[in-house]
DNA sequence: TCACAAAGTGTTAACGTACACGCAAAATAT
DNA sequence: ATATTTTGCGTGTACGTTAACACTTTGTGA
């Protein structure tokens, strides 16, 4: 990286004009084809890299990315914080983020269109935020624009890149920490609820990933049951009685981020009941049943590190022009009431 | 961030030329009394703060970081790893690293000042990595270069920042790990090994953050001894004998990254007792461990991360000239079988 | 043969900053 | 009164890149 060569000096090597090297460089044309291969195999020689600095200073250009996430709560402010800290941090190559916070009815499309006329430089797209169908995606690929997915994935959607975890293993992992040696038999209860078709194709790889746990350790002495307490119709006090009902222990997974709608059912069933509680995502509800004791683990996304990968994402994409990794995982955070304090 | 105020347009708002204005925000006088505050007036109002890029592209400036780490093992050749993609992300702005693994010998001194006389404009340091006294650190200061604490820290030893973990709350989260609230009564060992000054100092507040936990709980079925295997001169095979002959279980706390230094005898150790161990840092030795199922968990410190934060720190000192937090704490990250393949 | 396009190349002015230099006016010294 | 220094300020150039523009030379059609 350091001592590159400028083009200056190809330009002299080459014994041309800084201009010819340019149209080689950008491919503008009108070069011969002797000097043209002439000055690439200089360049190459030279191992040049265009100077980010005084490219950014002459297009004095500034870059914004547009950010489309599902709802203004407390999760999604989150990966906002971590998009801020990027813009902080870009913000010197004139990095800004503007927010879209798509509401869940028919006004879902005239959103989407107003974000695709405002033409901002980059995206990043939090795909559960479609709560209809969109063809969004076509018309920025069309547009040649870059986005980026977070916290969801969608298989070969033309994205740059996509920041989250691999929810299969968070599963296995959510059945690792229920999994107890020395107790005999006992119950697990998978409790969900109803979602977007997005967010239930996570839940659904959750819950693969828990039962692959006990499949392949070859562990019999749980019986596991799963309960989808808004299809199944079942009220969150009747799924307390069912709980409390069992001669064996029972351990709860809750593969979503909505431990807290069971709060007050499940602060009761920890009086009784001391087994393990393992959720997901830190919220600010689920923070509260974490520190009370009510929740043994939550699995955490880190959403601030994700929005911040995701502009950083984006300015290698845009600034420096370098590739970037199609998955970037991110860790599968165990986060309990003796961690959470620094937990980003 | 954006549209922000230039020189230039200062100087044609003060109704001075550019060199005024110049010298007026570099403070190199000659400047009518009136004419600097005039200056300064619209400075601020216009919220000035110099173009990153431009600076750079003009003093065309490569900035070098001289890293002090202990020893080229495993765990610090993944900070120098955190480092070299800092590296490559602020390449563009002429950062480059230099890597110093201080020899525990008479040579450290010499090696040190080598260090100072090859005059780096920032240091990323592993305070464990000084085996000796040194005043490396006061000279730093007298010359004004920013240094960055890495793994541990020392108080007010004027750093830029300390980036690491909080080790007694560290302690606290192991001890939460082997907390078992229904087993009746069982032992916990604490095993520890002889270290530098640094190193003993951080194991010590791991120790008492552990046993704060049960203290503050009012936990009183566990047993918990403390064994230093050097000081006590005690042999691993010792050692196991003297955890397999307890009638309680046996839980094991090893408060620093050598596990595997008990390798051979942890796997015995397992195969009759079946609870848990808990370690330190992620070494490939330790990591072999892990995934046999010989050590449960290991409280990993993301030295990566660490190496990367710790070049993004001495950017943002040196070139973006903003604040840095003195203490930057790493997540205390839980590692266990099913989630180390995504750690960082 | 001339006009005029096309191909191939060079020149130049920015972007915002830093800093050396120069020049006038005022202040001081001789 | 003249010489010299000091004070206050403006000018110009460079960093590396981009892109508009201008200039030659050759080719093409009427």
């Amino acid at each position: 990286m350091v001592n590159r060569i400028t083009i200056k000096e190809i330009a002299r090597k080459a014994d041309v004009s800084i201009g010819t090297v340019d149209r080689v460089l950008h491919n503008r044309g009108r070069v011969a084809e002797a000097t043209r291969d002439k000055v690439l195999k200089i360049a190459k020689e030279g191992n040049y890299s265009s100077n980010v600095m005084a490219r950014h200073l002459k297009l004095n250009k500034t870059y914004r990315i547009s950010v489309i996430l599902p709802e203004e709560n407390n999760y999604w402010l989150m990966l906002k914080e971590g998009i801020e800290e990027g813009c902080e941090e870009f913000g010197q190559m004139g990095f800004t983020a503007g927010y879209c916070f798509v509401a869940n009815d028919g006004s879902q499309a005239m959103q989407l269109n107003q974000i695709l006329d405002s033409d901002a430089d980059g995206f990043i797209i939090a795909p559960s935020a479609f709560h209809q169908q969109t063809d969004l995606l076509s018309k920025l690929r069309e547009k040649g624009k870059p986005y980026v997915f977070v916290d969801s994935n969608i298989i070969d959607a033309g994205q740059l890149t996509f920041i989250g975890q691999d929810s299969y293993r968070s599963g296995v992992l959510g059945a690792c920490l229920l999994h107890d040696k020395y107790l005999s038999d006992y119950e697990i209860y998978i409790t969900t609820f109803s979602e977007s078709d997005i967010k239930e194709q996570i839940i659904k790889n959750r819950i693969e990933g828990f039962r692959s746990y006990f499949d392949e350790n070859q562990i019999s002495h749980v019986n596991i049951h799963e309960v989808n307490l808004e299809k199944d119709q079942i009220t969150a006090d009747d799924f307390l009685n069912v709980l409390l009902k069992h001669e064996n222990p029972v351990h709860l997974f809750i593969p979503n981020s909505k431990t807290y709608k069971l709060a007050e059912q499940l602060i009761q069933f920890k009086e009784t009941n001391q087994l393990r509680v393992v959720g997901y995502d830190l919220l600010q509800s689920n923070l509260r049943l974490l520190n009370s004791g009510t929740i043994d683990y939550l699995i955490h996304q880190k959403p601030k590190v994700q929005g911040y990968l995701g502009m950083q994402s984006l300015y290698k994409n845009i600034v420096l022009k370098t590739d970037v990794p199609l998955h970037q995982y991110m860790p599968l955070d165990i986060i309990n009431k003796e961690n959470v304090m620094y937990c980003q």
